[in-house]
DNA sequence: TTCTCCTACGTCAACGTTGACGCAACCGGC
DNA sequence: GCCGGTTGCGTCAACGTTGACGTAGGAGAA
């Protein structure tokens, strides 16, 4: 198999006894400094070549004066999460043409498990944070903030000041969603939204009820279903509302999987092409669905460039007010969100 | 904002300063290590935690004898791919519990993207890699391998010796699932598969080529299309193969993307509920559709777990020979897979 | 020629931490 | 009272690298 498990790396003072300099001169090879001659650093190479030597990071980075550790920590929610996933990737993409690595974590919307991984990186000096803050109290991210760290949160803005932050239009495209049901006639507008513990959530909300105002509908309690976690959630909500005596007939469902489980239930009672839905977040085969469903299209890239760009430029001394970027949502028509209401409630 | 852009980290010996203790006792508190008096080790506590101290891992990696990071690499091919994405939640979650935090890259699937992130991991000194290899020539992985770095490769085997990994029943099940569509009677069952430089594709074939073999079907060269990359190009093989003279009556598609393609195409035609169809890999909303979509389910989170307890083993100083595991993929019914073929084709 | 400046190296210490070891004070046993 | 062992600290050097600085030798100017 193996001469032996794990013998020892190569240093560079290996490296200058093979190559009879000084590791002074091996350290200006390495990094291309200036301070050496053709014939010398023709022979270093070939020295660090033939040993397979590797320069030691951590090593350089505890004595270089700028002590960055070309590392930057990435936490969000859940890393199997789709939406996650993306966002790391393009965090990842752009992280990677500065020659940045990146250590990822999901803090499961735990504060206590978010606290221990934002401490975890910290041990480890990253030179700067991406992070979906969890829902809530904020005080750890705060803190570590406060020290000086550069950081910047994506999808859910700050309680606190003096952080960037990269967010979508929940609230405006919300309204948008609403407002295209109600142009269709729509008067029974439900609506069902994962926890209001989270930011995103409320937003929503919110953008649902300005949706309302602003077309003259009447907001009626029964039609709303918040906090739910998960599809099987939604699709037991989703299965109250249409046992109404008066059941919606269109439906504005505020996150991914809570689309997922009301499609469900549609299908179930045979109702999909009879009630209306519009769903935030996108997801894959939303357009192979019977209806295709209409959705708000988040630019996740986009929200992962954005944040990438602001922590890079934060890492690299920029001390500008903080930035609040708002990436635009667009409304992806497939057919479930054009279903108009029935005559029978269109009637005199 | 702030105080200052950043200011110094304290160090031990700041809290060695303020306790009025040497460097090596707050060590020896921070620690937890004996040899420090009950009323020593208050003091430098509430020393260390008045400064807000925090070790770093960094220079005690390199001090330390065990030169430990607590920090495993993970390489796969696409973060933002759902599959690679469940990998590395489930790698992840395994980590934690360890106390070691993951570095992570995606290679695309591109050998010098490859061996660059590898050198990028090396320079950082993980404790080891779980890496998924990329498709052509896995030289960089196998020196790296043979410079004793801990390494399990996931999803695909290395081509070299001595080295653990850990893949799904591809073979296997690809068999399993043309014999079910061969017992449903179907005789002309095409085969779309993705690139062939992929181990998985290949084995993937070969298990569709031995399903022919058992259940005494020839094979028609038409009916094959390997090399797809991408739904499009999924979707436009199954046109060319439906406008065959004798199209297939079934399916076999071997990858994720590719069934998706295959659907669409199939639904453009309305031969959805006419044509079988058994995809391998599981998609979310695969149920969803009409009909359902009868597929191979890999256990992903299973994969992760075992790539991860291999790597720990190693990296927890395991010598025994290699292992190679291989977890089942199950076939999941939901309809797709279960359509019969048309009267006119078993006729006499 | 002598003075200055530049090039191409080398020496030394330090980054923050810990392993090896030293040493004083105390304990119990005889 | 002396001896051996233990407890509770401290001192020193080293991990692999680089910043600050030193210096020998040659080029060029005066």
């Amino acid at each position: 198999m193996d001469s032996r498990g794990a013998r020892r790396e190569p240093t560079m003072r290996d490296v200058a006894a093979l190559a009879k300099v000084s590791t002074k001169t091996v350290s200006r090879v390495i990094n291309d400094l200036p301070g050496a001659g053709p014939e010398v650093v023709e022979r270093v190479r070939a020295a660090a070549r033939s040993l397979g030597y590797r320069p030691n990071l951590t090593a350089s980075s505890l004595r270089r004066s700028d002590r960055r550790s070309a590392t930057i920590g990435v936490l969000f929610e859940d890393l199997s999460n789709p939406f996650d996933a993306a966002l790391l990737r393009a965090v990842e993409d752009r992280a990677r043409q500065n020659g940045v690595l990146v250590l990822a974590g999901s803090s499961e919307d735990d504060p206590d498990l978010q606290r221990e991984l934002l401490t975890s990186l910290a041990t480890r000096r990253v030179d700067g944070m991406v992070v979906m803050a969890v829902g809530g109290h904020q005080d750890a991210l705060q803190q570590e903030r406060e020290r000086g760290t550069p950081m910047v949160l994506v999808d859910r803005p700050p309680t606190f000041d003096g952080t960037d932050s990269v967010t979508t239009t929940n609230r405006d495209s919300s309204r948008e969603a609403v407002v295209q049901l109600a142009a269709l006639g729509h008067r029974r507008i439900a609506f069902l939204g994962d926890r209001q513990t989270l930011w995103t959530s409320r937003e929503r909300y919110t953008g649902y009820l300005e949706g309302l105002a602003h077309t003259g509908l009447t907001l009626h309690h029964e039609l709303v279903h918040t906090d739910l976690h998960g599809p099987d959630a939604a699709e037991t909500a989703t299965a109250t509302l249409l046992d109404l005596d008066q059941p919606p007939t269109a439906m504005f469902t505020a996150q991914n999987l809570v689309t997922v489980g009301a499609m469900r239930a549609l299908r179930d009672r045979g109702l999909h092409h009879r009630v209306a839905l519009i769903g935030f977040d996108d997801f894959p085969l939303a357009d192979m669905l019977e209806p295709g469903v209409t959705v708000l299209r988040q630019d996740v890239p986009a929200l992962g460039r954005k944040a990438a760009e602001l922590i890079f430029n934060r890492i690299g001394g920029d001390q500008s007010p903080p930035t609040h970027a708002v990436v635009p949502a667009t409304l992806v028509q497939r057919g479930s969100g054009e279903i108009p209401p029935p005559v029978t409630d269109t009637g005199p």
